[in-house]
RNA sequence: CGCGGGGUGGAGCAGUCUGGUAGCUCGUCGGGCUCAUAACCCGAAGGUCAUUGGUUCAAAUCCAAUCCCCGCAACCA
């Protein structure tokens, strides 16, 4: 981004040699630009910004969830930057845990090498989307680590970190602890041998000791958490005890950690190291007392109880200022569902980007969801918004003017005249706009901001209307109110080119371009002022900004690549058993006399089975995939010899086998041919 | 009676805190215009604001109850 200096008059557009850091144009797979580094800090007076995306977890490739929380940070810190506040944004990769070692494992590699890989391909696809990050922390860095041990260190220091024994049944086969319901026979179901009796030790912080204090700053800070409707949901958790939080894990079982620098057997669990990367990338870079104090965070509502219970605490043990705000913002829905790669209906970002372009797609994920709410993604939604807001109504705005500017004044814009009211009022409906815009930035109602930009540019299109320019050409005698005309029409593109800069960068460049202004340098308040492009200016009607999709060839090509199959996922195998391992197992043949819904639990059905001579009770959590109704009848293998259990007050006796796949769909398991109740199945 | 969110024209949403003629975008239908990316502009049809009851001069908005959907928690032998 241009970082010149305010200015009120645009200079003449300059040899392409002068060119200095212009984003290049969207073509929708290019990077449009790479990180850089942050601005020095120009006047003390400059408002300080300073957001961050969550640090992205590196068991899994970017995905939509993702691909949202850091666009729209772009997007906010890009208008920050526009309003010339001295900004900063972070985002990052959280490497550390078991799951990370698991991964790495059944990808043959080491968690160092596995992290570097996924981490990479977050930046990457980040580059891709055109995010200017100013720094990228991986919580496997060295900068981090030493402020994650000093944090740590503070908080033992003080009391709040307390040494805690968790007893149990221990399989030293498995390297895990079992209750005694998960025991056979009192012995470990993989291994049959006899679990030992085993203590681990683990660090616990004394959250609960501070509940008071979260519940009361936050009851007095309403705009601490936002929307309100988050707000709501954390003061409702603090309600009731919130216990204290496990905050360390046995290095013999997770080496792959951040050691706790008072006791190297434990490594720090997952919210003592990635929550505190907020704060560490800042003492590594001297930034403390620049950005804390308005620290922004940005998170989707899945993470909101660390953020919004832990993290704040985790501050307060520690002696750190709370952030400034904490914003949450809801899923993106595919098919009513969340989007998870076990349901495999996962988008890909970059996949959306080949396809309707860098812009387009960042246009639509800010333009279409409520913040703080859930919306629906489709891509029929992407291909119609982009159609009608950024084709017909931007697009087509720009097109046409530049068309009548080429066609009456050889593309050269002329100088304004007297206004006469339309053209005050057009004036007016984007001057008011900054501030409009910044109004709605800044509480989160990006959706509107945009709408606010798009209904002036309607005003424009209605405009040309009602001057109709084409009539204005054909009497010499109105030639100077056609120049008044074109020139309103040009300031007005102008505006907008600005204001929709943070959301659509690379077009919104593309825009200026072909009004003759590219390098001119410019800011938010330059959306304000008028007359501003310089008489004279050649224009340079190019190609249409947006090209507009054709609906039914776009749903053509929807289907075709859903019926490319998907790359197959390895399997996950369990260790291999004896044959006398399965034989200890015993099946059954039976037949569901009778099914119910359980009367209090939401899951489960109570079957009454028959089984020859026998008769059970079996407990099963198929509700959701089977009415109580259509059991009846059915003829089903049982599991016999598990220890029954009691299920929400109802003993089972037992459990059915049932086929499940990626997406959660269940299917019984039943007979191919017709045996009596009571079979046996080996 | 676990906690929370939601139900507004065909679709997606705003409005609910701070009662006062029901609004926006898309879609449909009709018209206009011809500078433009079959675009733009105007107009129309379409809603008993989930249901019922209450408060009020007045309720989408406040209160109560009920129904339905969605998360979380519990739970899935």
């Amino acid at each position: 981004m241009s970082d010149g200096t305010p200015r009120n008059r645009i200079v003449l557009e300059e040899p392409e040699e002068a060119e200095i850091d212009i984003p290049p144009v969207d073509d929708g797979i290019e990077a449009l630009s790479a990180a850089e580094p942050s601005p020095e800090p120009r006047h003390a007076e400059r408002r300080a910004y300073y957001a961050t995306t969550p640090i992205f977890y590196v068991n899994a490739a970017p995905h939509l969830g993702h691909a949202y929380t850091t666009l729209l940070v772009d997007v906010v810190t890009r208008f920050h930057r526009l309003k010339g506040d001295d900004t900063f944004f972070l985002t990052g990769t959280d490497e550390h845990g078991e799951n990370i070692q698991k991964a790495a494992a059944a990808h043959g590699k080491t968690p160092n090498e596995y992290a570097d890989d996924v981490s990479a391909q977050f930046r990457t696809t980040w580059d891709r989307l055109g995010v200017r990050y100013d720094d990228f922390i991986r919580t496997t860095e060295e900068r981090h680590k030493r402020v994650v041990s000093e944090v740590l260190q503070n908080v033992y220091d003080s009391g709040d970190i307390v040494y805690g024994e968790y007893s149990g049944l221990y399989c030293v086969k498995c390297e895990r602890f079992y209750t005694e319901k998960e025991l056979v026979d009192g012995k470990c179901p993989q291994h049959e041998i006899e679990p030992e009796f085993r203590t681990e030790a683990n660090y616990f912080f004394k959250m609960e000791k501070y509940r008071e204090w979260w519940r009361d700053t936050l009851t007095a800070n309403p705009d601490l958490i936002r929307p309100e409707r988050y707000r709501n949901e954390v003061l409702a958790m603090l309600r009731e005890p919130i216990g204290d939080l496990s905050i360390s894990r046995p290095r013999s079982r997770v080496p792959w950690g951040i050691p706790l620098p008072w006791d190297d057997e434990h490594v720090a669990y997952v919210w003592f190291d990635a929550l505190i990367n907020y704060y560490s990338v800042l003492v590594a870079r001297d930034a403390v007392e620049r950005y804390w104090p308005v620290a922004s965070h940005f998170i989707g509502k899945d993470i909101l109880k660390p953020h919004g219970l832990f993290w704040p605490i985790m501050l307060k043990a520690a002696g750190i200022p709370l952030y400034q705000h904490l914003n949450v913002h809801g899923y993106w829905l595919n098919d009513e569902r969340k989007m998870s790669k076990s349901l495999g209906n996962v988008v890909r970002p970059l996949e959306m980007v080949r396809r309707y372009g860098n812009d387009a797609f960042r246009y639509f994920l800010i333009r279409d969801m409520t913040f703080g709410l859930d919306a629906s993604f489709s891509e029929v939604a992407i291909a119609e918004r982009i159609n009608s807001d950024l084709a017909n109504d931007l697009g087509n705005l720009l097109n046409r003017t530049l068309g009548m500017l080429q066609r009456y004044r050889d593309g050269v814009v002329p100088a304004a005249g007297a206004m006469e009211p339309e053209d005050v009022e057009l004036r007016k409906a984007f001057t008011d706009l900054p501030a409009k815009v910044t109004r709605f930035f800044d509480s989160l109602q990006f959706e509107r901001a945009i709408e606010a930009v798009m209904e002036a540019v309607r005003k424009a299109n209605k405009y040309i209307t009602d001057v109709k320019p084409w009539e204005l050409a054909r009497d010499e005698a109105d030639a100077a109110r056609l120049d008044t005309v074109l020139n309103t029409l040009l300031e007005a593109l102008r505006c907008a080119s600005i204001l929709l800069d943070p959301v659509i960068p690379g077009k919104a460049h593309e825009l200026r371009k072909q009004l003759g202004i590219r390098n001119a340098p410019f800011d938010l308040s330059n959306a304000s002022q008028w007359a501003l492009i310089p008489a004279g200016t050649r224009t340079a009607l190019g190609e249409p900004l947006f090209p507009k999709f054709d609906l039914e060839a776009l749903q053509r090509e929807i289907e075709e690549s859903r019926a490319e199959p998907e790359p197959p996922a390895p399997l996950e195998h369990k260790d291999e058993v004896a044959i006398d391992d399965f034989a200890r197992l015993e099946f059954r043949v039976v037949t569901v006399e009778k099914a119910e819904e359980h009367p209090d639990a939401d899951k489960l059905l109570v079957l009454t089975v028959r089984m020859g001579p026998e008769t059970r009770t079996v407990v099963s959590g198929i509700k959701a995939h089977y009415s109580a109704d259509e059991m009846v009848g059915k003829r089903l293998i049982l599991v016999t010899n598990l220890k029954p259990v009691k299920l929400r007050g109802i003993e089972s006796q037992g459990m059915i086998l049932a086929a499940e796949n990626a997406a959660g769909e269940l299917s019984l398991v039943t007979l191919d041919r017709d045996l009596e109740d009571g079979s046996e199945v080996r």
